[in-house]
DNA sequence: GTTGTTTTGTGTTAAAATTACGCGTTTTCT
DNA sequence: AGAAAACGCGTAATTTTAACACAAAACAAC
């Protein structure tokens, strides 16, 4: 553990480290189940544990030779959430949302750090071969998230404080859902009915009527209909009808 | 500008400066609206303007004779959001939630600033005199947003960013008013249905029916009636029933 | 390719929730 | 005192949800 001499532009008082971690949702259409991808940690602190792909916020300060701020550069929190998730997994993505910052004292045992924590998420391509990326891994949420509800009292399933966070991402996920139909951006441009309903069962840990489900979702205008080669229907988010009912409120039926 | 050489604990890369900001939501009894809780900055930057109430985070290093770190103290941002809250317009605050976090770079004008957002629902005294706690002083909320989203582009109402805190907070106390009856924190211990149905109009920015409103509350058994004096009838929330309603599921049609 | 099983498309109907009003009385304001 | 607004109680029409039936097409196993 080193000092930092480094200069602090102004605000005089010792500051917390600043990292994001990100929860990236993706639906896996082979067992339709939704994961989410977690890395191996590498390193100490937690060396070998999961956790979620995550890392230090970039800042570049240029001194002069009397030791003078001449120029500086830092990216945002989400910036840098996107920055560690493309060094960290590969993933380029887009649909990220702020989940909130996690700070209490202790947290991380190397310095006073706070998190900004992030979720995305993404469609799996259907036969991605082994899993890419370092030590990345595709876990089924269901899983990590029984893992962590039976854990003995003060035992934890993955690294730092992150089974609160995935906790914290899924239960934000389900409310989301409810003001946004979020759950397309973690299917393929055109899917099926069944697809689409087994991924709201998924996220939301609770089964629907088929029938009633395909209604609902039709009525509310936002689909596109397409045929397929044989009998059964494919389907499209209209991106233009979606934003045009979100604005004149007429989406309030695709709560569940 | 001073530049700063204390200890940073083993991460050895330039940090940013950690803040946080609160909106208080308050509802004013005597005109029936729902305002917030700005304070007139005494210095610079934005010397002059409104700001919503917020300061940095605090962090205590001591260092032995070698410059080693001994002790470390820090606290969470939660604890920062409530002791500056406290310190700025003595606010005791219990119902306050994180909004999320802003970062953009050059939001703040003296070095690199990420603020931690938070928003906190508190009831007004009826009849507190004159605004107390420093340069503090409750504002409409509509004004706040009308002043908001007429301003020419690219200018700002108040200090930093915080028109869009202040925005970003309005549209989640919105959205959460819809999974839990929220509104109740901003209101004294007992109250009449319509004062109940005002705030919920403030809230969401759209009228009820009176006699729907009052029905669907009643109907969803979380309020106790107190008859008055007169006529009238006053309210209260039971706590115990709200929060058995909720892990049953039963609140449901509290959503508007 | 035949057979049994599962999936998919298309309904209907009863129950529940939402919305839109009517009316007589009490309070409030001037 | 009189007019206007607020309040409590109620009903009817409409919309939304929930529960369920059936036949054709796809699929799997042999």
């Amino acid at each position: 553990m080193e000092n930092h001499e480094k200069p602090h532009f102004g605000y005089i008082y010792p500051r917390p480290a600043v990292t994001t971690d990100c929860v990236i949702f993706g639906f896996d259409m082979t067992d339709e189940l939704l994961k989410v991808l977690l890395i191996e940690r590498g390193i100490e602190p937690f060396k070998g544990r999961y956790a979620l792909p995550g890392g230090f916020i970039k800042i570049e300060a240029k001194t002069n030779e009397y030791g003078l701020v001449v120029e500086e550069k830092n990216e945002s929190l989400l910036e840098c959430a996107k920055r560690e998730l493309k060094e960290e997994t590969g993933f380029d993505v887009q649909n990220i949302y702020e989940l909130g910052t996690w700070s209490t004292p202790g947290r991380d045992p190397r310095c006073i750090t706070i998190t900004d924590a992030y979720y995305a998420l993404v469609t799996i391509q259907p036969v991605r071969g082994g899993d890419d990326a370092a030590d990345a891994k595709w876990v089924p949420l269901y899983q990590v998230l029984n893992t962590i509800k039976n854990l003995p009292d003060g035992m934890r399933f993955l690294a730092f404080d992150h089974d609160e966070i995935i906790t914290a991402a899924h239960i934000r996920l389900q409310q989301q859902l409810c003001f946004e139909p979020l759950a397309f951006k973690l299917l393929p441009k055109r899917f099926s009915m069944s697809t689409l309903q087994k991924l709201y069962e998924a996220i939301l840990e609770k089964n629907f009527d088929r029938r009633n489900f395909a209604r609902k979702m039709l009525d509310s205008g936002i689909l596109d209909v397409f045929p397929t080669e044989s009998r059964n229907i494919n389907y499209q988010l209209n991106l233009e009808k979606y934003e045009e009912f979100k604005r004149t409120g007429r989406l309030s039926n695709l709560i569940f």
